[in-house]
DNA sequence: TGTAAACTAGACGCCATTGTCTAACACGTC
DNA sequence: GACGTGTTAGACAATGGCGTCTAGTTTACA
């Protein structure tokens, strides 16, 4: 399981490939390990036996457990912040096929940012460990999620001026259409499921609905009910 | 600290007082270690000294950490579902300042169930444990926050009855009342940090305003829609 | 005041884990 | 083939937690 000794990119001479993969392979390793047992109740030799690597090697790249447990979070969280600015950029752009390209979006976000197993993982994380490293998460939260909310709002805000939507603060929209798109997953993601792709599209589906009963530019017409109410509003 | 050990209701004859008081002094200390440092993390000693108490009264009382742990998850599970049903009982009944009522009922629905210690304590607890102990969590999920969405859900019927809210599903909107009401504390509330009273009740009138955007019977009027719809939206 | 139950403090064995150390092994380079 | 770097397996001491046991003390009630 986990094969990554398969031979991976050569970078420099040397041995660095050997390396290279060695550390990718504890740190996958001690990830999945330090996840489902949390920091106290992981041991190195368990995350040594995941990693298919002596104890030893751990203990030479990472001094200590703590070291180790740094390293791990750090890795998980450049990549889940790199995960949610790639998501953002797809943000739609133009107003057309609002309701479609919204659920789209929300369904991005939903299944590579938050239901993820990085996703997952962080929030674990943040809730268990929160207390002993502040300083380690409280960087991540201000580059990561908390730019998140900013830059949503700034797309929504890009879309309001085009006459798409009609919004008074475009920060509490932000948080509310991240809100409304985890509305119908909470349950699951608290008890760490994994929805379906049919779950992830009626959840964006739904809360994209509602957000646009809100927000939407004729408050009620296009925004998900049935014809004859548009017909009426009109 | 945690003076449990002043004497508390007498209950029956005998000896009662003093062991009841002791079994609630080990139950709080408990909580509290095992919130802080997780099973794993939390050792009897540390309880011992927080509750007062000498390790050997632990094992008298709770057989093993296990038992131990499981009687605290137990003791916060019904703590926390009587508070959720109690709070959930003072849902407004009727529309005057259906507004100012939500908001209200918002704030303590954050307040005393959500933001509280006993919820932040489930929360991670589920996250933590919930694959080590499934049955356990299983049921207070059923049977708490599995009820709360029906719950909701008939609430919201109600007023919609009443011509006060448009709703076409009652359980995407209870869902979504809630994951509103938490927009602006999420990031607060994974992070451990107790909202001030100010920022409950800014959270909550953001939520219940586009809450009632979206559901209410004047943002139909708004979108130029006569009242009588309210009733074929039902 | 006497008795029984509960509680305390501390010692104890047991076990898992951490982190170090050593000797042997694998592999690529000179 | 010699060499250096990285890896491995296992032994090792030290630590700390769990759960048991015992002897002595407190508490509640008759």
């Amino acid at each position: 399981m986990k094969d990554r000794m398969t031979p991976a990119v050569r970078i420099g001479g040397h041995t660095q490939r050997g390396q290279c993969a060695k550390r990718m392979s504890i740190l996958d390793a001690a990830a999945d390990v330090f996840c489902r047992q949390g920091f106290a109740g992981a041991s190195i030799d368990e995350i040594a036996a995941v990693a298919c690597v002596s104890r030893q090697t751990i203990y030479n790249h990472y001094r200590e457990k703590e070291t180790l447990f740094v390293a791990v979070v750090e890795d998980v969280m450049t990549r889940a912040n790199a995960m949610l600015f790639s998501v953002l950029s797809s943000f739609p752009e133009n107003a057309d096929d609002l309701e479609d390209e919204l659920t789209a979006f929300a369904v991005r976000l939903n299944k590579n940012c938050i239901c993820n197993h990085d996703g997952k993982f962080l929030r674990k994380l943040v809730q268990t460990e929160g207390e002993r490293y502040p300083h380690l998460f409280e960087s991540w939260r201000q580059q990561g999620p908390g730019k998140l909310t900013n830059a949503l709002s700034a797309l929504l805000a890009r879309l309001a001026h085009k006459g798409a939507l009609v919004i008074d603060d475009f920060d509490i929209a932000a948080r509310q259409f991240v809100a409304l798109a985890n509305a119908d997953l909470q349950m699951m993601t608290l008890f760490g499921e994994t929805p379906s792709d049919e779950e992830l599209d009626k959840a964006a589906r739904n809360a994209v609905r509602t957000f646009l009963k809100a927000y939407g530019r004729l408050g009620a017409d296009i925004a998900g009910r049935p014809p004859e109410f548009a017909a009426i509003a009109s």
